[in-house]
RNA sequence: GUGGCCAUGGUGUAGUGGUAACACUAGAGUUUGUGGAACUCUCAUCACGGGUUCGAAUCCCGUUGGCCACCCCA
């Protein structure tokens, strides 16, 4: 907890994270760099992140999900409810801010509990049902960053939320994100899926587990020891080899689930495989977060046979809208991080569509040339052509080497000469040909030549 | 939060105690209004701070950041 301000002035909020602060007295840094775990994104990364955005948001459309924006400050307490004390994402991971007025808000870690607070404030369930929503934007949490892990990371969310408790929901979530790792040309992606059941079964499968470990507590390691009394269905896919040893113990989740449960899994997995999209069924796949019931599943990406890590999640959360004060009400959803996909997307090496290269280039030779520069590339831009430009160089031969680089096909050349006749120089870069054309036809003369 | 590895121009690298090299990129130029080749030149006090030493990019400590693992997840 940082200390108050005794000053006048109070600062208007500061921030409280899950660690204490280091050195109090902060050396100001002559270099500055982005802080741990956040990063900048370039223009030249930036080419991906638009096709990942672009083609999220071309395929959320055509399958009927309307965009939504949250503020990426919400009540803290939202998270609490909605995902859950005890899981890390809460407890050790929120970027805490406190304002001056007292409010204690959290940048938001992850995306569906603000779509739900969205969806219960605004009465979306008064209107068709159910709502399919999705969202884009950055997410929060402070965490050791690692490969393909970031303090701050663009997530892509569906929501589809309200109306009856169906299963092609499930599938449809599902189908949407299978198409957007296919159209961006991600290969060797596996989906997982499991259920965790229900209010009903849920519990009493958690006994059977616990049951099943009795007097094994030692042979635990330690965060599964403890874990055994508070959410022992994690205890099934801890990664430590003694842990994995006493995994045969546990009952099969398949077999104990009640029957709206199984029926309800059997039929996602039917419109899955009328989809032909194939599956693998994985008992141990669980989530973390309170909210989650029923379907969880995991889009996953593996190199040389070996497991790479999942770049998607999602599952439903029937629960959700009750946690936060609401009715009970079906959703399912998942999400992505650009982070992720674009990282594979680079080291599988897609190619990204080239973009098209600007047509024209203007170039300017003199001073009374430069000076009626931006108003004829105005022209040009109102008549909808895109003009390429150097106008910081002022010799020709550095503009003319420019638009080549750029693989321009016409430049445009208006100098001295060209003021007193009105005219202006069109150049074919490929054939090396020129003519004069009046300064009044350009754009005329322009879309000729574009047309040809 | 714990642990390991790392940090040199815009990019990728070389240089392991004597004052930074190579490639690419970028910019300027090779005379006066014409590009794509070639050539010339320019761009780092070696992340930051401190220490050891006659002397440090090179050794030590700290900070910041990156990568990786555990944990968890997108």
């Amino acid at each position: 907890m940082p200390p108050p301000n005794t000053n006048k002035s109070p600062p208007a909020i500061f921030i409280t994270v899950t660690t204490k602060p280091k050195n109090t007295k902060e050396p100001a840094p002559k270099t500055f760099q982005t802080p741990r775990g956040m990063h900048d994104v370039l223009p030249g990364d930036e080419l991906w992140w638009d096709r990942v955005r672009r083609t999220a948001q071309t395929l959320a459309d055509f399958y009927g999900f309307r965009r939504i924006e949250t503020p990426i400050l919400e009540q803290a307490t939202l998270f609490k409810k909605g995902i859950g004390e005890e899981t890390d994402m809460v407890e050790k991971e929120m970027y805490i801010v406190r304002t001056k007025g007292g409010d204690v808000l959290a940048l938001r870690p992850e995306g569906t509990a603000p779509v739900a607070r969205a969806y219960l404030q605004h009465h979306l369930g008064r209107g068709a049902q159910p709502q399919k929503l999705w969202y884009e934007g950055p997410m929060f949490r402070h965490e050791n960053p690692q490969a393909g892990r970031f303090r701050q990371f663009d997530q892509i969310g569906l929501e589809v939320i309200g109306g009856v408790n169906d299963p092609i929901y499930d599938a449809q979530v599902i189908l949407v994100f299978t198409r957007l790792i296919e159209e961006l040309k991600i290969k060797n992606t596996g989906l997982k899926i499991n259920s965790i059941g229900c209010r009903v079964c849920r519990p009493i499968y958690k006994r059977q587990i616990q049951n099943a470990y009795r007097d094994q507590e030692k042979k635990l390691c330690a965060d599964c020891a403890g874990r055994i009394k508070t959410n022992p269905l994690r205890l099934l896919d801890c990664k430590k080899p003694e842990c994995q040893e006493l995994k045969g113990r546990a009952p099969n989740f398949f077999d104990k689930l009640c029957v709206t449960c199984s029926t309800h899994l059997k039929s996602v997995l039917e419109y899955l495989e009328e989809l032909g999209i194939s599956y693998g069924l994985d008992n141990q796949l669980v989530r973390g977060l309170d909210y989650y019931s029923r379907t969880v599943f995991e889009i996953f990406v593996e190199g040389d046979g070996k497991e790479v890590g999942a770049i998607l999640g999602g599952g439903r959360y029937d629960y959700l809208m009750e946690l936060l004060g609401g009715r009970l009400t079906p959703a399912v959803g998942g999400a992505t991080s650009i982070e992720r996909l674009v990282a594979v997307m680079k080291a599988q090496e897609v190619k990204l569509p080239a973009k098209t290269a600007k047509k024209v280039f203007f170039i300017h030779v003199g001073d009374m040339a430069k000076k009626k520069s931006l108003r004829i590339i105005e022209n040009l831009r109102s008549a909808g052509i895109a003009v390429g430009e150097a106008l910081g160089r002022d010799s020709l031969r550095a503009q003319l080497k420019s638009a080549d680089k750029d693989g321009i096909e016409l430049a445009l050349i208006f100098g001295q000469r060209e003021i007193f006749e009105e005219s202006i120089i069109i150049r074919n870069l490929k054939s090396s040909l020129q003519e004069s054309v009046p300064l009044s036809k350009l754009v005329e003369e322009i879309k000729r030549r574009a047309k040809g």
